[in-house]
DNA sequence: ATATGTTTGTGAAATAGTTTACAAGGTTGG
DNA sequence: CCAACCTTGTAAACTATTTCACAAACATAT
């Protein structure tokens, strides 16, 4: 059929494909070694013809007549995506949100290896947090120097957002996962991801019509927002230190 | 110009306007009171038209030869996305994710009310966290017939999510903030919307190039940024009980 | 009050992403 | 080997979103 597609891929495809890898996985452990697209639709709700597309991008993983081998496709897909080796991350912000993340074993499982966490917080600094001690921010880059890490977590309140980033790219970070609400100025060589919930919970909330759900299912939406309610707004009030738990927002793409 | 936009809005759309709404209190802040489309631009990297286009969605907010009014546009953006009045939220897994989530102070700040924590765990229930007690996940419905809270965070593992996802919305809950790593099958009348840190640390990770990166001074300049959203999981290995941090995936909404 | 400059709101054009539709490869059973 | 049947990969059609480009609104200065 064809060949390597190696056109720009679109960020949603590449989204996909850790949905589908997640998903092989899955199929793997219930020891189905064979699927079609078209099964891939069904159990996903991603589809067939999109299934298809996105990994078109990336060269031909299946058989026609026969569809995809379970094992081989999740190999692939994590070889794209560079999951199938171990990758080293930093992490700066050891509020709540940062020690949860530390705690997390779903990062080893994936094969991000979390080499070291900073702070600010004196208080903080020299204090072990999990199976690591807090380092000094400011030493960022003497010590990324030889861990050579280039993924990034930042997971410190907005008002040091920027700064921190600053250091990241300055001690080698090339591609920083932001929990932070705002938007990151960064040379361009540097990604950047956002992970925003506050934002994610606003276009739930916008989503919300007037009525009360009926407990039980309905079917209906509709009924738009009768107009009247006050005006408060979204208070601000940063936290004190660096680290503590944070949302974020989305950045536009941009060349 | 023109009227109320009452067609439907893109979700990118809905996502800037949280964006925009956490700029503008920024600004109010530094005590800017107009501000045009262009320095917006300057300030956040959204193209200018993108935002204009974006607002024209709802009516018109702006001066010709002048621009926004800050708090005003501020206050409205805010009632369009309803986050100006209080919002009620439960939320089920009082894991390492779920107890950062009860422990901070944006949800409170942001309007969103957390009005109750729930658990399968017998160890848990019944035990405080922070300001609440943790309630048997078997009860929601009951609790919530009370509550009638609408909106429900979901922080359990994989193997947990669809089942608890089943529970919220039988309680009434029709608006989802999923953590879990996959994609929930929900009636149509049910937003959800996922929240990803493995996808996107996938596909930071994708974008890695072979070479590390020189640990530069340089300097430059550039803005940065990606898009957000959508599909996706990862791979996973389930740790045991309800509750546990996890990362996400997006699902598209529909109407 | 007219000229000059600024900035909005929005059609229309351009881009990006998804879905349809189908030729071609591959399988199965007689 | 052939016929009937699947399923892939992708070109083309379609849909969605972003960006351009400009008339209309408003401000300011003379």
């Amino acid at each position: 059929m064809a060949h390597i597609n190696s056109a720009k891929v679109p960020i949603p495809t590449l989204e996909r494909l850790a949905t589908y890898l997640r998903f092989l996985i899955d199929l793997e452990q219930s020891n189905v070694d064979t699927i079609s697209s078209a099964e891939v639709e069904k159990q996903t709700g991603i589809n067939a013809a999109q299934f298809r597309k996105d990994l078109s991008y990336f060269g031909e993983f299946g058989k026609p007549g026969v569809g995809y081998n379970v094992s081989d496709l999740q190999n692939r897909i994590a070889r794209i995506l560079k999951v199938d080796v171990d990758q080293k991350v930093v992490l700066v912000g050891a509020g709540n949100l940062g020690s949860a993340l530390v705690g997390y074993p779903g990062l080893k499982e994936h094969r991000f290896n979390l080499v070291a966490v900073f702070d600010n917080n004196y208080g903080k600094i020299g204090k072990p947090l999990w199976n690591l001690e807090i380092n000094d921010v400011a030493a960022i880059k003497d010590i990324n120097q030889k861990l050579r890490a280039r993924i990034g977590i930042l997971a410190v309140p907005t008002n040091a957002a920027q700064r921190v980033a600053d250091l990241m790219v300055e001690a080698g970070i090339d591609a920083i996962l932001n929990f932070a609400p705002l938007l990151l100025r960064v040379p361009s060589h540097v990604f950047v991801r956002n992970v925003s919930f506050l934002q994610e919970l606003a276009v739930l909330s916008y989503h919300l019509t007037g009525e009360t759900t009926p407990i039980e299912n309905g079917t209906s939406v509709s009924v738009k927002n009768n107009g009247n309610s006050d005006m408060s707004l979204l208070q601000n009030r940063e936290p004190s230190p660096l680290s503590e738990l944070h949302s974020s927002i989305s950045q536009n793409l941009n060349g």
